[in-house]
DNA sequence: CGGTATAGCTTGTTCAACAATCCAACAAGT
DNA sequence: ACTTGTTGGATTGTTGAACAAGCTATACCG
């Protein structure tokens, strides 16, 4: 599952320090389930009544982890008429788009890009075996999981947040696609040949792949927006 | 100065709508500016009660305009003992050079880079305008810009927000340094050269130039900070 | 001196109230 | 019919007070 851990930034001191999560926390996270799994659709309203009720809460504990999400930019708050369920208009998948662009196709091509193989390998096995039985829903989650380990081969954590955080925005717009396979299906092989183009270290040709990978993508999932 | 608009995604259609902000975003905006501006020191508490007072807000509501700050990192919370401004480790350093590097190199290195040299120039003139005049503050403030200027000729705003909270957080190292002379000086000369390169379309040179800026600047960094 | 209870303070969470604002429905005027 | 007030109900924004839970330091005891 895609979750991103804003909240507490590790303790200064003690890397073995147990702490349990705070309320609001646990909201945030109900909620970005919800959000992520598609039973709060796209543009939905998040109404406080009816939420602090569903998940037995203080309007003041819901409102922190409203917070939470709206900083992550799953859910958006319109002054005096209440909380959404971000809705992506095509600007914003062009900019998600951009970034990852930028930001991968870099990755990638970068001397380090070999110490992410064995998480994308893994990534591409699962998607096929997910493919295989038609859940095209995690064959999403297995191509997000690729996309993650070749950022994470810069061994940043804060460019992990920041992908895992642009990953959910962008599932947002998976789900106002009608046909999940059409969507992931193309890329399981291109997955699969950007890992060979890695293992036999062509950096450049794999970057430039990644582009051309991510522009189709893209188009894609444009195209299949506007229908709408 | 650099704020982060965390806040309310543009609401969803409309691109000309008036909004207030909220009491939690002013409580935010202008914790930040405490912060960015070292009159919050790094690693100072926030303590709700003297805040409350301070500001005039409720409770509740300081702790929704934490949330917001703490999303950006700038505050940590830790279980039961309270907010803190936001203590910067080498590896946090490192961590953000990590990134910048990725990102800042790749964008200058693109062939959309040139969209940015007009902010670039002004950066670099108010940097060494600032120079001048000896506010060496200002120096890092035009250095931001400058380095923000780079990222933007991508295009994207959510790049930009990443910048945007990348840099903030850095202030928090930079005030932690004691000569920020030192720290700032030798990069004004090396911006207006980089403002050159792009100029002259070399690509991959300002990409290269840029790396080992940003090396060393990184080194010059942690080694100010090891010696408190 | 080291360990442990105790007390005080701060944070975590809830609840209830009121103010500000939005929204839909209705009334009136052109 | 179409716009323009007006009004009332519902929702959000913010506050204050209360209590529970968890830290921290002091004082106490072996």
């Amino acid at each position: 599952m895609v979750d991103v851990d804003t909240q507490p930034g590790h303790g200064p001191s003690s890397p073995l320090r147990l702490r349990r999560a705070s309320t609001a926390q646990l909201v945030a996270d109900a909620l970005r389930e919800q959000i992520l799994s598609g039973q709060l659709r796209s543009g939905a309203q998040c109404q406080e009544l009816q939420l602090t009720a569903a998940l037995g809460v203080s309007r003041n504990t819901l409102r922190e982890g409203f917070q939470i999400l709206i900083a992550e930019r799953l859910l958006v708050r319109e002054a005096h008429r209440g909380v959404f369920v971000r809705r992506l208009s095509a600007a914003d998948v062009r900019d998600i788009y951009a970034v990852r662009r930028l930001l991968e196709c870099a990755a990638v091509a970068s001397p380090g890009a070999a110490r992410g193989l064995p998480e994308m390998r893994v990534a591409v096995d699962d998607g096929h075996a997910a493919a295989a039985r038609g859940d095209w829903y995690e064959v999403g989650g297995a191509d997000v999981r690729f996309h993650l380990a070749i950022t994470a081969s810069v061994g940043s954590s804060r460019l992990d947040r920041t992908m895992r955080a642009l990953f959910a925005e962008l599932r947002l717009a998976f789900q106002l696609t009608p046909d999940a396979r059409a969507l992931h299906e193309p890329f399981l092989d291109r997955n699969r040949d950007l890992v060979t183009l890695v293992e036999n270290g062509s950096a450049d040709e794999a970057g430039a792949e990644l582009a051309r990978y991510l522009d189709e993508a893209e188009n894609m999932l444009l195209s299949s927006l506007v229908r709408r």
